[in-house]
DNA sequence: AGGCTACTGTCAGATTCTGGCAGTATCCGT
DNA sequence: ACGGATACTGCCAGAATCTGACAGTAGCCT
C-alpha cells in the first residue's frame, strides 16, 4: 500500500474513534510501526488536518474529512463556486460560513491564474436573503446529524399556535422559505415545518428511536415526490 | 520537491500549455528525466486526470485541474453538498450535469459510512425551476470565459423588442430568473438582460476588446452593489 | 508517584524512486 | 514512402526516501 493510500486509511481510522485512540492501537491497525504513525500524524497536520495528540490520552480528529487528489473540469469547478455562494448567501449563518471557509480552502490550492478567475468569478448569485430567521437552523442541522428530537412552538398557515415535539430527518431549501422535514410525536404522522414560523426552538438530549436514513425513505415513499432525487 | 507536488506542477505545467507539449519539454521545465516523466503521466491518468499523449505531437490536459489533498469539516461538506444540488435543478443543462458529475466525483471517494450520510442526505433543494430556458446558457458562459461578444434579439420589460451585440462577462443567479450582465454595443453601457426575454442568441467569434474581470470591477462600481460581494 | 502516552533524534536496513539505455509503435510533414 | 519527432515499455543499478527499532524527554491522568 502506498504512503498515501495509508494517510487516507489513517484519517478513516481516526474518524471511526470517536475518543482519543492511542498511537500504538492505530498503529497496529494500520500495521505499520509506532515510529512511523507520529511521521504520518505530521505529514497530515502539514496537511491540514485537525488532529490532536495529547500525552496520556491519545488522538482526537475533529468531525470533518480528507478528500485525496481529485481532478474536476472547467463546468465542474463553475458548478461548486456557484453552488458555495448561493449556500453563502443563505440565512444560516453557520452554513453560510462554512460554505465561504470551503470556497476559501479550495481557492488557497489554486494556482494564480485561477485563483483570479474564481475571485472575480462570473457566475454570481444574488440578491441574498432578505428574511432572517428566528432561528438558528444550526440548531436543526446538527439535531438531524445526531438523530435527536426538537422541541418548539409551531404557528400554521392558519394562524393556529401549537406545541411540538418531532424527530428532524431532512431540511429543505425553497427560494423564500426553509422546512425541516420531521417526523411528529404529537400528531404521530410526517410534518413540515417552516422555520418562518417556528418559535422557541429548543433541542432535546433524547436520541428518536429510529434511523434517519429509514425515515428519509419512508417519508419520500410516502410522499411519492414527484420531481426526483 | 516531493514527488506529489511535482505531479500538481506537472498538471500547472500541462494547463499552461493549450497546444500540445513534448514530453522532453515538460522534463525540462521540471527537471527530471523523461523516463520520469512518463511514469509521473501515468500516476496522474491513474488518478484520473485527463490527459492525453500522441506520439509525434505531444501531451495535452483537457481543461480542468486537479485539488491537492484536502480537509473539510462536516459543515463544510453539507455546505458543498448542498450548494451542488442547488446547481444540479438550475435550468443550465450543462452546469447542472456537471454538479451532478461533480458530485458523483466526491462520492466516490469517501469512505462507505460516508458516502451513505451523503446519500440519504438531509439537506435537500426543492422544487426544481419550473421554468425550461430558451436559450442555451452554456453558450453564455462560454462566451463569458473566453471573452467573446454575443448576439441577440431582446424583449424588453415594456414588450419593445432590439437586437443587440453585447460584451458578457458575469451571469447572475436570481430565485427564478438568470440575468446576462453585459456591455451593450448598441447603447454603449451595461446593460442587464433577462435570459427568459433572449432570443436567437448566437456567439460571434470575435473577442471583445477588454478583459472580463475589469468590466465586472467596473460594474461594480457603477451599481454600487448595495450587498456586498 | 507511577503508568500511559505524545513526541524527537539517530541510524541502519528495506523500499521506492530515478535516470539511462535499448527497443517498438505511431503520427506528421515532405 | 520516408525520415524525424514523439509516445511508450522493460530493465537495471545507483540515489533518495521511508521505515522500524531503540533511547530519551515531557505532559496528562489516577
Amino acid at each position: 500500500m502506498s504512503r498515501s493510500e495509508r494517510l487516507l486509511d489513517l484519517i478513516q481510522s481516526l474518524r471511526r474513534h470517536r475518543r482519543p485512540v492511542s498511537g500504538q492501537a492505530l498503529a497496529d491497525e494500520l500495521g505499520i510501526s509506532i515510529r512511523t504513525l507520529y511521521r504520518d500524524i505530521v505529514t497530515l497536520q502539514g496537511q491540514g488536518a485537525p488532529i490532536e495528540g495529547e500525552a496520556g490520552l491519545g488522538y482526537v480528529l475533529k468531525p470533518g474529512f480528507m478528500l485525496p487528489p481529485l481532478m474536476f473540469s472547467d463546468e465542474e469547478i463553475e458548478a461548486i463556486v456557484l453552488g458555495s455562494r448561493w449556500v453563502a448567501k443563505q440565512p444560516d449563518r453557520r452554513l453560510s460560513a462554512a460554505a465561504a471557509n470551503a470556497l476559501a480552502k479550495i481557492a488557497a490550492v489554486l494556482p494564480d491564474d485561477l485563483r483570479e478567475d474564481l475571485d472575480a468569478s462570473t457566475l454570481l448569485v444574488g440578491p441574498p436573503a432578505e428574511v432572517i430567521e428566528g432561528i438558528d437552523l444550526g440548531l436543526v442541522r446538527q439535531a438531524i446529524r445526531n438523530e435527536r428530537k426538537l422541541a418548539f412552538h409551531y404557528r400554521d398557515a392558519g394562524g393556529a399556535a401549537s406545541q411540538r415535539v418531532v424527530w428532524p430527518f431532512a431540511l429543505g431549501f425553497f427560494d423564500k422559505v426553509r422546512v425541516v422535514v420531521a417526523w411528529c410525536e404529537t400528531r404521530q404522522d410526517f410534518r413540515h415545518f417552516r422555520t418562518d414560523r417556528i418559535a422557541e426552538l429548543k433541542p432535546i438530549d433524547t436520541r428518536y428511536p429510529r434511523r434517519r436514513q429509514a425515515m428519509l425513505k419512508e417519508w419520500r415513499a410516502t410522499f411519492d415526490r414527484p420531481r426526483g432525487s
